[in-house]
DNA sequence: CCTACTGTTACGGC
DNA sequence: AGCCGTAACAGTAG
């Protein structure tokens, strides 16, 4: 589930369901994914708190608890979180399973068991997440052109590897890195260091407009979000780029391409995100 | 059988 | 120190 929008939808669908809500038993079936702390304190500092809300940081998820204390959870690749009704027959790698007080359950799915649970009390200083390095919001008012020259503008380091760095923006991965170059029309292979002023502007227009655009995409009702078992996305059919490897372009009809960068599979259209001369001459 | 995969971290080498 | 590339995590899908 794992880029910002579908965390977004996650939160948006599950927040509701979970507010005011206690959780009276754990069941915890794959220990490995629980981070920090040990497991006894995990599962004891869970049980019998009750839920105040729920917030999302980047592709992170945090379910804040009334007494201060925080579960935060990362979907990695293949993490799904849904809320079912008692005893609903659990998909299979089910790892965590929290019944609360209203008959109903919140199943923590993932089939390759990269994804991570962590549970911070209150006011314990976060040191283990890797939120406390998140930089910022994709719609936040700070992100301009001059935040991402600052941050980047001297990296040698593909355009693609900088939109993937979660200290820069939080929130963007392997799809959307691809969308928002392909938009900006900017070979995702171009290092930081050549892009042009007004490059920087188009991206830090296009970061929020993208990311925005897939959030709206991705809204998903509460029947509709669990018949799809929480996995189902929205935003599919509206992705240009990833995917679509030797597709035409929706702007000139070229083939679009596939390429490695930073070891993540990158699809642009060669056409419309032309590298200057030099860089290519360069690289 | 083989390859690729929405993410992140750890490691060796420079 | 910082940067780069690769392996690792582990399962499924095509």
């Amino acid at each position: 589930m794992p880029e910002l929008p579908e965390v977004e939808m996650v939160k948006r669908v599950i927040e509701p369901q979970l507010i005011g809500r206690k959780i009276i038993t754990i069941q915890l079936n794959q220990e490995s994914i629980v981070a920090y702390p040990e497991i006894p304190e995990f599962k004891q500092a869970l049980l019998n708190n009750t839920i105040a809300n729920m917030n999302r940081r980047g592709k992170f998820l945090e379910i804040y608890m009334e007494n201060g204390d925080k579960l935060a959870l990362h979907f990695r690749m293949t993490g799904s979180l849904i809320v079912v009704p008692k005893d609903f027959p659990a998909e299979k790698h089910t790892h965590l399973i929290m019944v609360l007080d209203n008959n109903t359950e919140v199943h923590f799915t993932d089939p390759r068991r990269f994804g991570r649970l962590w549970l911070l009390r209150k006011g314990e200083e976060d040191t283990c997440t890797g939120m406390y390095k998140l930089g910022l919001e994709p719609f936040d008012k700070n992100l301009t052109d001059a935040y991402l020259q600052e941050k980047l503008a001297h990296r040698k380091k593909t355009i693609k590897e900088c939109l993937l760095d979660q200290s820069v923006v939080a929130g963007i991965g392997n799809i959307y890195s691809d969308e928002i170059l392909y938009v900006a029309k900017i070979h995702p292979n171009k290092r930081a260091c050549d892009l042009t002023a007004a490059e920087w502007q188009v991206i830090a227009k296009l970061i929020p407009d993208v990311m925005s655009f897939f959030v709206e995409k991705n809204k998903i009702s509460r029947e509709d979000y669990f018949n799809g078992k929480g996995k189902e996305y929205r935003n599919t059919p509206y992705l240009r780029v990833y995917g679509h490897s030797g597709e035409p372009c929706s702007f000139c009809q070229s083939k679009l391409e596939k390429m490695v960068i930073g070891g993540r599979s990158s699809v642009y259209c060669p056409q419309c995100q032309k590298m200057a001369l030099l860089d290519s001459f360069i690289r």
